[in-house]
RNA sequence: GCGGCUGUGGCGGAACUGGCAGACGCACCAGACUCAAAAUCUGGCGGUAGUGAUACCGUGUGGGUUCGAGUCCCACCAGCCGCACCA
């Protein structure tokens, strides 16, 4: 054995041996552990520190988990559709099927230097025919369900990437990917009908076992509300409005009415003399970005000159018409309660119009308003209702108008359609043939996948059309069902089709006749962790769990939720900025892995700080875990010929090594797992100073919990200790608590609260003795004063209250 | 604006159900080895006062509960994240 560490050696040794005679094999007695992270975009910059933090966090839990006896599913493959190989194509002509290629060649090399123990056999590649022909067919069955349709409709527009998006990829009114300020085209479009499982995702939340704050963006995204609907009759009129409230229980009070400046009966109820006000607020409402509709909230909105009747009370409630009303919200319209809302009450002031209180708060006097009053009360000024309480009318006021005929009951969702396709190249073709007689018909499935033709220039156009428009030969068919010349659909699906439903692929990659066998399915499904950024929140999450649950109606896979337990590594970032190309500060990890090796690595990855925190990356650290490798090779290299007996004090420690590095590992808290096995290790070291040598059980437990951490370390010390068989097939050592029994144990000793000393007695030893003891030990310190209370905690503490 | 999370040394961060705050590591300082440096090893390292044992202060701020609070409760401040007029 070498005195050094010498990490380039080792790693390339048993990198080598580990690619040929694989850890983890397949062996149906096992129990299983599917370890998923979430698959990367192959891009051109390459993995950085970044990356890795996650990857070396599944990968230390599947070789744990290998060693706890599982069989363990840790796949990876590339995400591979999308638009910066596609931009990239348009910039240097290259197709984007060979920049794709050579990333994902480079991306492969940097995640062999880790040593994760991928499964390379299961990779997976959305952008393969034989990939993207299932992604196809899962449309196909969405639109046999009819779960995809067509629609034309204002939607958000990236005049950057000139491609629609999906509410979800334009928060805030800003392009998820570009940044770009996203405004409205009225296009037709594929949209997905995912609000038709809104309740279902919704209600499903509750069984995951995910971080709480990625439950609660994606229920506030989902955003379901309770409330009625409810009829107001236009005066002079046989039209009526109805608005969408969750306050029914403020009815009497609403004065006024607004709606949307979308709002499709404007025209007809907008009176000749306001006719040119209206025809002018709703064109400008129109030409507005969602950014400034958002940013600027002052009030803005015009009278119609028409009114209706409040049907609570028969009060004339002037209609009128501002742009804080959502046309597609609930109804396009609202009933104004100014006492009780704040933006109706703001909207009330600024143009004068009636306030009336209808709620008081308990045990107050009713009083002039001068800001809405949002609380719960007593009904005030409401007829019949007068003396209800609020909050409980607000539940049965809606059942009250149903039985009259004045309203219904209604639930509302902020979840809105998924606009689904786009006017790019690089993405799945959407598997549809456009027929003047049959219509939209789905290309039948015997004929997917419908190849992504050879295009002469990936550009997108300004007018929402896609490339692959231009390509006659392509685009001209016959359509599927009646024979008759007809076209096919040229635009592709977002990037989030592919990785929907990647997770199933893994499970059987290789399968030509289904996209997963159910066996394969049954045998691997759900994923028991799930690897990545919060960034997915409510993006890929969210569309992957409604995948699964069409498919799940569909027959095709037999469980409701892919993701049983989701962690999110923090981001690492570099001087505090996101690491990116155009900064200028990745941090990439092969120069690191040629300095310290590729265990240092890991475990400095982990080190950091806690894994669901960001951190700043800071190279100086790592220096800190390459001593510490150096210190246990020391250690094995100096005992491991000549060892002792084991002694009860390295027992108790190696012991307590178990127990502490499982319990943390169970958690997740990696980086006190890393400072653990540091606290630990010197423990080690200066008993085996003390006692002149280690038993080898003590060593080699040692070996066998560092393995998941530094692998290659591990392996070679494990046969340096004269093993043949790898560490890997090992078990992860229990804790005999029988061994962390101790005899005698120190406890501190308090004066008035305050810390005065340390006193070792036996275990368990008598109150009585222990108070003696340390009254002893404290004389000093109570010497001219009188103890007037004892308290003693068992094995803890003692605190003499003195005068 | 609403909601959530987080505030501990020079830095990253520990502290299980309230019980010796600052584990572990980085950086730094001193010493050993060396002609010297690097590497390595040993020791020190929250603040103030004192030669010293020691004393007092100290986990964002202010209150409270408790024998005892980083940890529990109330109010506030700061930072980060999410949503963005969803009626």
């Amino acid at each position: 054995m070498n005195a050094r560490y010498e990490f380039n050696e080792i790693e390339k040794k048993w990198r080598a041996e580990w690619e040929k005679n694989p850890i983890n094999k397949e062996d149906d007695v096992k129990p299983r552990f599917y370890c998923l992270d979430m698959f990367p975009y192959p891009s051109g910059t390459g993995l950085h520190v970044g990356h890795w933090r996650g990857y070396v966090l599944s990968d230390v839990v599947s070789r744990y988990k290998v060693l706890q006896g599982y069989q363990v599913l840790h796949p990876m493959g590339w995400d591979a559709f999308g638009l910066p190989a596609e931009n990239f194509a348009i910039k240097n002509n290259i197709h984007p099927s060979i920049a794709t290629a050579n990333n994902i060649a480079n991306v492969k090399r940097q995640l062999h230097e880790i040593s994760a123990i991928y499964d390379w056999d299961k990779e997976v590649n959305t952008t393969d025919p034989s990939y993207y022909k299932w992604t196809q067919w899962i449309f196909v069955q969405m639109f046999k369900m009819g779960l995809a349709y067509e629609k034309e409709m204002p939607l958000n527009w990236c005049p950057s990437c000139k491609c629609v998006l999906a509410n979800e990829e334009a928060t805030s009114g800003v392009c998820e990917r570009c940044g770009s300020v996203v405004t409205k085209k009225n296009l037709r479009q594929w949209m997905l009908k995912i609000t038709a499982y809104a309740d279902r995702l919704l209600e499903d939340l509750k069984t995951l076992d995910w971080p709480e704050k990625v439950k609660k963006m994606q229920s506030d995204w989902i955003g379901k509300s309770y409330g009625a609907e409810v009829s107001f009759q236009v005066e002079n009129s046989d039209k009526e409005i109805v608005v969408y409230t969750t306050r029914p229980d403020t009815l009497h009070g609403a004065t006024f009415m607004v709606l949307a400046p979308e709002y499709k009966d404007i025209p007809e109820l907008t009176t000749p003399e306001q006719k040119e006000a209206v025809e002018k607020y709703c064109y400008e409402a129109s030409t507005k970005s969602s950014v400034d509709r958002m940013t600027n909230k002052e009030k803005t909105g015009v009278f119609t000159g028409s009114y209706c009747i409040n049907p609570v009370n028969g009060n004339r409630v002037p209609i009128w018409v501002a742009d804080y009303v959502l046309a597609d919200y609930g109804t396009g319209a609202i009933m104004c309660v100014p006492a009780h809302d704040e933006r109706d009450f703001e909207f009330a002031k600024k143009f004068d119009l009636p306030i009336v209180q209808v709620i008081r708060p308990e045990g107050e006097e009713e009083k002039e308003l001068t800001e809405a009053y949002v609380g719960d009360g007593i009904i005030v000024n409401s007829g019949d209702w007068n003396g209800m309480k609020a909050f409980e009318a607000k539940k049965s006021i809606p059942d009250l108008l149903e039985s009259k005929g004045l309203g219904k009951k209604t639930v509302n969702y902020k979840l809105r359609d998924w606009v689904f396709s786009r006017q790019r190249y690089w993405g799945e073709p959407i598997p549809i043939v456009h027929c003047e007689h049959c219509g939209a018909v789905p290309v039948p499935e015997d004929q997917l996948p419908v190849l992504l033709p050879e295009v002469e220039s990936y550009k997108p156009t300004e007018t929402g059309e896609s490339p692959l428009a231009h390509i006659e030969e392509w685009v001209n068919t016959t359509c599927p069902k009646c024979g008759r010349p007809a076209k096919r659909e040229t635009n592709t699906m977002p990037q989030w089709a592919g990785s929907s439903w990647y997770f199933l692929r893994y499970v059987d990659n290789h399968n030509d006749k289904e996209l997963a066998s159910m066996e394969a399915l049954k045998k691997w499904m759900p994923v028991d962790l799930y690897v990545g950024g919060i960034e997915h929140a409510v993006l890929h999450l969210l569309y992957a769990r409604f995948y699964t649950k069409v498919l799940y109606d569909c027959g095709v896979v037999p469980f409701e939720e892919p993701f049983h337990k989701l962690f999110n590594q923090g981001m690492i970032t570099k001087n505090g900025a996101k690491m990116s190309k155009s900064v200028g500060n990745v941090v990439s990890p092969d120069d690191l892995v040629a300095k310290y090796g590729c265990d240092s690595l890991r475990m400095y990855e982990l080190f950091v700080g806690p894994p669901e925190i960001d951190c700043d990356w800071d190279d100086s650290g790592i220096d800190g875990v390459y001593r510490y490798l150096n210190k246990v090779w020391k250690l094995v290299y100096a005992y491991k010929d000549a060892p002792v007996a084991p002694t009860k004090d390295m027992e108790y420690v190696r012991n307590i090594l178990i127990r502490d590095i499982t319990n943390r590992m169970e958690a997740l808290t990696m980086n006190t797992v890393v400072s653990g096995f540091m606290e630990y290790t010197n423990r080690i070291i200066d008993l085996a100073k003390a006692q002149n040598g280690v038993d080898t059980e003590t060593l080699e437990t040692l070996i066998i919990l560092l393995a998941p951490f530094a692998p290659h370390l591990s392996e070679e010390l494990w046969h340096e200790m004269g093993h043949e068989t790898s560490v890997f097939a090992e078990k992860w050592p229990v804790a005999d608590e029988s061994k962390l029994v101790l005899d005698s144990v120190e406890i501190a000793l308090q004066v008035n609260g305050k810390f005065r000393g340390t006193l070792e007695i036996a275990i368990n030893e008598e109150k009585e003795k222990v108070l003696a003891a340390a009254k002893e030990t404290l004389a000093a310190k109570i010497a001219d004063k009188t103890v007037v209370k004892e308290i003693y905690v068992p094995n803890k503490i003692v605190n003499l209250i003195v005068k």
